[in-house]
DNA sequence: AGCGCTTCAATTGCATGCAGTTTGGTGTCG
DNA sequence: CGACACCAAACTGCATGCAATTGAAGCGCT
């Protein structure tokens, strides 16, 4: 017992922690598109792990809603339907005004300095790619709840951007970040302010315009596949079950 | 498996979402109250199944903020902070302002018997239970929510109007119930009359008023142990660890 | 009695194994 | 040529076993 042979120890040892954090992070930097499979084996083997751990892990992200469990078929990153994105931006826009009206004039100087930093760093992004760009906007918004001191608020803003994110990936046109810079900043600026009513309605604004620049139809237009597409029809057929159709490869 | 019949119905067959349905009721009807322990062994073998499945269960509930999971500890139920608990009730106020937004003049005449025969309901349990009173009213805004047919709002609905449920334990006096459904036959009115703007004010207010009786003060009133009391003052001490304090014997 | 140390049962962390289900491919037959 | 039956591989669902950690009782010392 004297000293510690097994250098198993040496880990922060929290792996499915680890793993809900690396798949998130793929999954909004689009490495991982939706409906990619994310079978336990592979999983368990990438990390390290068992699948036991790997399994877990999914079950997290399930409950975070990146990703979707069917009983007995490999689990995949989540595909949203556009009218769930369309609710995730509303729920976002709440619960960001409430994060934005905690935050006003009570913002201390270093925090203020953080922001800052934040977005200058989302700025020099802009020669990156969209993926970097779209986590560090994200990361902007989690920022923000992390200031408030609520866990809850912390959680929900984070789930529900992470959400988001998934969204943009699936409706949204290569798209602009700039004026989303410019908002970041006018945000900040008004926190600083003080000003509870003025950044309500920025932040309201922003998320809202970033909702319509990203949502832009209600019809899938980056590359889904017809699966997607005709699962409205299939409605009528069956709950769980699309109807068989000759021949459609699924994108593998 | 001499006792179980094999009930192996289709209703899922999932054994882990009848133990975080089995305990989430549980915890809001006060069976399980915040504290209270919940060792994977016993689990399994109460529910009949192993401690792998306990403890996926657990990672559930953890995910959604009913129960506190600490690496090598025995899991219990949350006991959520003064603070976290006006923080859940801000949110849910929200997050229900959107959801009789949306439902606003657009709700079926069904859907409004609905409704109406849930708050019957919770007028005969008047006689009942605190505990059951307090179920079903969380259970008619979780109805609510449900008829906007939205996932993601009902799942974050249930989310936060559970962990209240679980915050009304701790902090709440023994509660009248009365104006509580009195306003719940309002909202409905009012719904069904489809004024957007009276319906959110009013769900805001009942929403308000019911965590103003409720919290009433920030120092936990009922119950709380000696050791929650104290946490606050041990966080110059530790981060994680309360200070060792002689003999005090937790209730167990 | 009070305080530190040792020890041990209780409990969690995790991997592995087996059984059941789904998937994709192949061969057979109309 | 296409549809159907069938089979093997892949994968999930779950229980169990073992190592590591914790917490509390027991014990001696002051």
């Amino acid at each position: 017992m004297a000293a510690r042979p097994t250098s198993k120890t040496y880990e922060s040892s929290d792996k499915v922690g680890v793993i809900c954090r690396a798949l998130r992070r793929a999954i909004i930097e689009q490495a991982l598109e939706p409906g990619a499979k994310l079978p336990e084996d592979s999983l368990g083997e990438r990390f390290g792990v068992s699948r036991t751990i790997a399994r877990h892990a999914l079950g997290q992200l399930a409950a975070e809603g990146l990703v979707e469990l069917r009983r007995n078929r490999i689990a995949v990153v989540a595909t949203p339907s556009w009218q769930e994105a369309r609710d995730a931006f509303d729920i976002r826009i709440q619960l960001e005004r409430l994060v934005v009206r905690q935050l006003a004039g009570k913002l201390t100087k270093s925090q203020i300095a953080e922001l800052n930093a934040h977005v200058d760093a989302e700025d020099r992004a802009r020669g990156g790619t969209d993926a970097v760009s779209i986590r560090l906007a994200t990361e902007f918004h989690i920022l923000l709840a992390q200031m408030t001191n609520s866990p809850i608020l912390v959680r929900y803003v984070s789930e529900v951007a992470y959400r988001c994110c998934l969204t943009l990936s699936l409706y949204s046109r290569p798209h602009s970040t700039e004026c989303a810079i410019n908002e970041h900043r006018a945000i900040i600026a008004a926190l600083a302010k003080g000003d509870e009513a003025k950044v309500m309605e920025l932040m309201h604004h922003h998320l809202d315009s970033v909702a319509n620049r990203a949502l832009v139809a209600p019809a899938p237009l980056r590359g889904r596949d017809l699966l997607d597409i005709l699962a409205p029809y299939a409605d009528e057929v069956a709950s769980d079950r699309v109807v068989k159709l000759p021949k459609i490869a699924r994108r593998s």
